[in-house]
Order: C-alpha cells, then structure tokens, then sequence
RNA sequence: GGGUAGGUUGAGCAGGUGGUGAGCUCCGCUGACUGUAGAUCAGCCGUCUACGACUGUGGGGGUUCGAUUCCCUCCCUGCCCA
C-alpha cells in the first residue's frame, strides 16, 4: 500500500550504537549518553525519534529511543511478556541473554495472586523477580476481552470474576492506576475496554471506545507516581472514523505514550494494516512512542513497524515455542514432527541462543516428546531471540538508511510464523 | 502333571450370558495459537474405491438363520498346588 508522504523533519541527529548486536544477544540497556541530554522533556519517559521517516512518505518507520527509569530502550523494540512476573520457563540471566531490553507484566493477574500491596512491600516488582531492566504493565484491560463471560463493564469500572478461585473483583481507572504505582513498573497503561472487531458492530465498539476515553481523563488524575510514565490506549476497532478520532483523543491528553489497542486479534493483517493507516497519521509529528499491543509474529511486527509503530508486546513466540514450534529465517520447524529425532543439526545454524549453541533438533525433539523442562526453556530461548535479533535487524536497516529497499529482504527473513502458513523444511 | 484366571485395534483397559464390539486412556500423527485462565487446545489414530462401506474379540473346527457368547480341540500368558 502506498503511504502519504509526512510533513519535512530537521535531519536526524547523531546514530548511537544499537547495544543490541544482530546476533540477538548480550543487549545492555544503559543511560542514554550525554548527547542526547538536549532532547530530554525530563519526564519518566523520554522518546527520541533518532532516525525518522524520509520525507519521500516511502515508510512511516523510524529508529527510536526510549529511557525509563531502569535504563534505554532501542526502538522498533519487542517486550516478551512476562504475565505472573515471569517469562514463563526462562530465568532473568536467559531474558538478557536474549536481548530482552524490557518486558511486559500484568495488573489483573499480579492482584490476583499474589497481591500487589504484598509486591509492594517487598519492594516492587523489579525487585521481587530480580529483573532490573524496565518493566511495562498492562492494566488489566485485555481481561476484559480475555475472560469473556465471567466479566461485566459499566462505566465506573469492570467486575470480573476471578479465573483463579471464582471471586468476584471490580477494577476501576483508579485502581488499576494504584495496582501499578505498588507494583512500581516503569510504564503503566491506562485501564481501557478492547473489544473483538469481527466480533461486534459498530455501535458496541463506539461505546466501548467512548468509555476509554473516559477511562483515560480518570487514568491520568489518579496518576501520581513521578518516576512511572503513563500511556493511554487508541481503541476504536476497525472503523476508520472512530479509530482516527480514538487517536485524536488520547493524543490530546498529557500522556508518555501511546498504545493501539484492540488489534493483533481476529482481524486481517490488510484489516489491521488500514487500521494503522488510519490511526498514525493522526498522530504524525506528535513527539511520543507508538505502541502496537499484541502484535508478535515477525511479519506482523515488520509490516506494523512500516507504518510508524515503535513498540510492541505479545505472548506469541514463547507460547507457540513451548508447543514445539521453532522460528527459523523464512519460517518454523515443529520440533515434534518425527523427522527432527533423527536431525543432528541446531535449531538455526549460526544462532547464538542457548538452544543452538549446543543442542541438535533431534535432542531437543526428544525432550518435547518426554516432556522434560528443559525443553521449554531451550524453545522459548531461540524464539526470543529470533524475534530480538529481526527488530535488531529492522533497527539496522534504519539506521543505516536502507529500511524501505530492505524490507523484502526482511520479509522474507520473517516468513509467516502462524495463520495456517507452511513449516519449513529442515536445512 | 493338576487346578484356576485370562487372550479385545501399538500399549493398557471397558464392554459384551445367541441378535449391528471401531468406546476410553496412553503412545503416535497433524494442526492451531498475537496486550498468556494456555509446558495448552483441536482433529486424526484397523482397512478401503472414505458424508459410506468392509474387517476385527488367540488359531482351527462344530452347532445355529445368526457365535465375542454354546461345544470340541490346539496355542499362549499369569497365579496356586504337586
């Protein structure tokens, strides 16, 4: 599809060295060095837009930096999601080694178990999972599309029932906004109301997005933690008009951010894509981080980050990783299918994870046959780091000037890790 | 040698006292997954010309319109007694 061209930008500023090497690994967020100090709003979240589009409108995408409180963060950037406090089945060494730079946690499940006054005062979250890297939560909005029957909106607030025990719990701006500030994340997002697009009209989806708006005004009141950033959330479905005006809306308001919610669902990649035609645009010029929530196959995140997107999230490549499937250039291995027990070879020659440094296919088929821990840790391990190494990628042909007439290149590397397209086969 | 309990689709079972045995759990095969109620879930898992049909209850024989069931015989396995 062809982009409208943006509006002129004063050339880039300096090109710092990305720490992250496109081998995936060893990423050493630190402070951001002391030439990029003029730029600084001072605030808990400061985003620098160090390459930005080209003027021809070839690409929105754009080479970013982004400081928390617990260090920098390299964008396009993808955060692996670690719901329960906790990257299920990797310990916090095997998270840097992966390049992870920032992860995700959630509000809803960390209230309810094991409690956020308990975080709190044991000393916040960094601490209590010995993870000293930033930390973004998600409010708990997403439940309120993931528990489906067991939740009801009005406008105050949510009452879920909880998936743990049955009990009933009500989330309001407010208090998702307090669960956060105890858990001490470094970005916290604005309680919202997501709805599945394909799965309601349009009338469900203005009123869904109207109450996040309200939502968002109460969100930024109840905010009062000076060293955690507050992001809203772009809602508004597919409809064009009410993504557009979604938009408008939450970048209107003092936020450090700004997030898409409601897609990576059960929309098209062409759906989604016009959804983000729509919705960046209004947001051109505006001096924020971007934030795609959900989004995690690599094609999707190259297509995403094409349009202006900076930053994204998804349970993705460490769900289907523990599930057996391997990402690979081009494509993914099923470890379970039979042919990998008789393969000598690493999951991807030349990957630098824990996985391939010193495992065949056919040992770590086995340990997925026989169920064995390791196997999970090993899998979710090299599908990080693909995933980490291809936004290292991405960020390499920006910075060097070369992302539009890279980008078949970089599809092709992507390959489609999911909706139904075919596995590759063993080298 | 005598007695006894058994032999069901890769494994383990359920069922079946003359009237259509293709059920279950493993194992196995394949697929799905995007702000994680998920190391989960779904489909398949005897054969075929495949929305239907056929075959299959240790082997062989018999009775019967009809046998997994009743009778004869043989084989195999567990246990008990010599």
């Amino acid at each position: 599809m062809a982009l409208e061209p943006g509006p002129e930008r004063p050339a880039a500023p300096p090109r710092p060295p990305d720490p992250v090497p496109s081998g995936g690994s060893a990423a050493a967020p630190s402070s951001a060095g002391p030439s990029s100090a003029a730029l600084s709003t001072g605030g808990p979240a400061r985003f620098e837009v160090l390459v930005p589009p080209p003027p021809d409108g070839s690409t929105r995408a754009r080479l970013g930096s982004l400081t928390l409180g617990h260090g920098t963060v390299e964008t396009p950037q993808f955060m692996p999601v670690g719901t329960n406090a906790t990257v299920k089945a990797l310990h916090p060494d095997d998270l840097v080694e992966v390049g992870a730079s920032i992860i995700l946690a959630n509000t809803y499940h960390l209230y309810l178990r094991p409690g956020y006054e308990r975080i709190g005062r044991l000393g916040g979250l960094h601490r209590y999972m010995a993870w000293d890297r930033p930390i973004l939560t998600d409010s708990g909005g997403f439940q309120v599309v993931s528990l489906g029957d067991l939740r009801e909106v009005d406008d105050d607030g949510v009452t879920f029932r909880s998936h743990l025990d049955g009990s009933t719990h009500r989330f309001t701006p407010e208090l998702a906004i307090a669960i956060q500030e105890a858990l001490g994340s470094d970005v916290a997002l604005a309680l919202d109301q997501p709805v599945l697009p394909q799965a309601s009209g349009r009338a469900v989806v203005a009123d869904a997005t109207a109450r996040t708006h309200r939502w968002a005004v109460r969100s930024l009141a109840a905010h009062r933690r000076p060293d955690q950033a507050l992001f809203g959330i772009v809602q508004g479905g597919l409809e064009p008009d009410l993504r557009a005006e979604s938009a408008a809306f939450i970048a209107s308001l003092p936020f450090d951010g700004i997030c898409l919610g409601g897609l990576a669902g059960d929309e098209t990649p062409d759906e989604r894509e016009a959804a983000l035609d729509v919705a960046v645009p209004v947001l051109d010029g505006d001096p924020r981080v971007r934030y795609l929530m959900g989004l995690g196959s690599p094609a999707d995140l190259l297509e995403a980050v094409h349009r202006g997107i900076d930053l994204f999230d998804s349970v993705l490549p460490a769900r289907v990783a523990r599930t057996g499937q391997l990402w690979v250039p081009g494509g993914r291995l099923n470890l379970r299918n039979q042919r990998f027990l008789d393969d000598p070879e690493p999951i991807q020659d030349g990957c630098p994870c824990l996985a391939c440094r010193r495992f065949s296919r056919a040992y770590i088929a086995h340990l997925f046959r026989a169920r064995e821990l390791l196997a999970y840790r090993l899998a979710t391990c090299h599908n990080l780091t693909f995933t980490l190494d291809f936004m290292s990628r991405i960020r390499a042909a920006l910075r060097s000037g070369t992302f539009p007439s890279s980008l078949p290149g970089l599809r092709a590397h992507a390959g489609r890790m999911s909706r139904g397209e075919a596995s590759v086969q063993p080298a």
